[in-house]
DNA sequence: TATATTTGTGTTATAAACACACAAAAACAA
DNA sequence: TTGTTTTTGTGTGTTTATAACACAAATATA
């Protein structure tokens, strides 16, 4: 007779104040110590594993993602919950976090955003899944168009150009950038325009899904690198 | 109580007659049809899953892998197993076909190679899992150096060449093929000739990972692209 | 010794990435 | 109102990588 529990936790970014952003809980265990951890927990047995996290997610911090995709299930360290063998599938999940207002709901108790540098030490082997999270993202971020998914539907360029910059680590060539971004069809300039703190207003700009869905079917491949 | 049994399944590759093949087992169940299926099982209590694959692979089919990781985990589908609510975590591997003998041990009744193309409707759903392998197994060929998994340590270029055209259904120019892939500092040429069933001999060459790891981790990114 | 088969090799054309600097539009301060 | 600061917006030449392409060398076999 088997005894390991099934659990799922969600890694959800968001992008925020030219920074990436985590979202953690720290949830009420009588006078326990407050780890923060990572939205999540055990599955129901009538329950499929995407359900379980959006459930979780809904319970714990109200949001709802743009993008989440299964990342890894955690199962190699026996103790990675010392109360008992948990199997963890985790979740990458990324979010518009202008539109998003996260509050405390049934189960939680705190629900807050984090930038990645400011993280402190998280519950069980939380911070593992989350360096696994942002590698992932940085790779997603070369071959996918999911840096999108982390801003409004129209955007600045400055921002997206930003959040390259600041994810990925390093400095980009700000016409390159926008010369190959703006050869992509799917990229929309609207006739949008909206003043800067400073300096000369900018346009916005949309990314078209559809347009994006379909030069993928015919075989386009997303991709975006630089030195 | 939860009630969910957490199981491990595995899709090992091998390269042997020009075409990719996938290691399969068919298990005795009573009276059962005897559906064939991927490698895989229960995991135990106090086993890692990636213990828990190694057992399998070792007590089903006696093969050791040369190339190991997570694939995903299978767990939207409440009733792939009708008998139980069963997640399965579904690891991909490959294999030197030709320094292996497979073998039927313990708990498996029979133990084959097919082909892709001769794969037959599998148990649960074992052909989605092998789906899911195929297209991993074509990525990581592309921006990861795990063809010469599937190769003997020694190998001949057309091998190689040969590799890459049937697994990714193309078509490449030997050309272009050779001399990307000697320009790689890790591929070594040995001052092994081996004769042919007809036509000229030609040389064997060798992949030091040792040097791959070294590039790599200086920053080194592989790539393969044809067109 | 001619024929079939497989290995081995170079060059040009095209496309993509890289490096790089200044003008335009606005806010703010003097 | 003028100049200073700040941010957006734009083009070209250089370098590097990919793409297309054909024939000679070495062996086995008829």
């Amino acid at each position: 007779m088997q005894n390991i529990k099934l659990a799922v936790d969600a890694v959800v970014f968001g992008y925020k104040a030219k920074a990436l952003h985590v979202l953690l809980i720290q949830q009420k265990f009588g006078t326990n110590e407050p780890y923060w951890a990572l939205p999540g927990g055990l599955v129901k047995d009538d329950e499929s594993l995407s359900d379980a996290v959006k459930r979780e997610l809904r319970e714990e911090t109200n949001v709802t993602v743009n993008y989440m995709e299964q990342l890894y299930t955690f199962g190699d360290d026996l103790n990675r919950d010392p109360r008992n063998r948990v199997v963890s599938v985790a979740y990458f999940a990324l979010i518009d976090s202008s539109k998003t207002t996260i509050k405390a709901d049934t189960d939680a108790d705190n629900v807050k955003w984090f930038t990645i540098e400011d993280v402190p030490a998280l519950a069980f082997d939380h911070n593992v899944i989350l360096d696994t999270a942002i590698k992932r993202l940085k790779t997603k971020l070369i071959y996918q168009p999911v840096g999108f998914d982390l801003l409004p539907n129209e955007f600045l360029f400055s921002d997206l150009e930003n959040l390259y910059c600041t994810i990925l680590g390093r400095e980009i060539d700000r016409r390159n950038f926008r010369k190959k971004i703006i050869s992509f069809d799917f990229i929309e300039e609207t006739d949008k325009i909206v003043a800067q703190k400073a300096g000369r207003p900018a346009k916005l700009f949309r990314f078209n899904n559809k347009k994006y869905k379909a030069l993928e079917s015919k075989g386009f491949h997303f991709e975006i690198k630089f030195a």
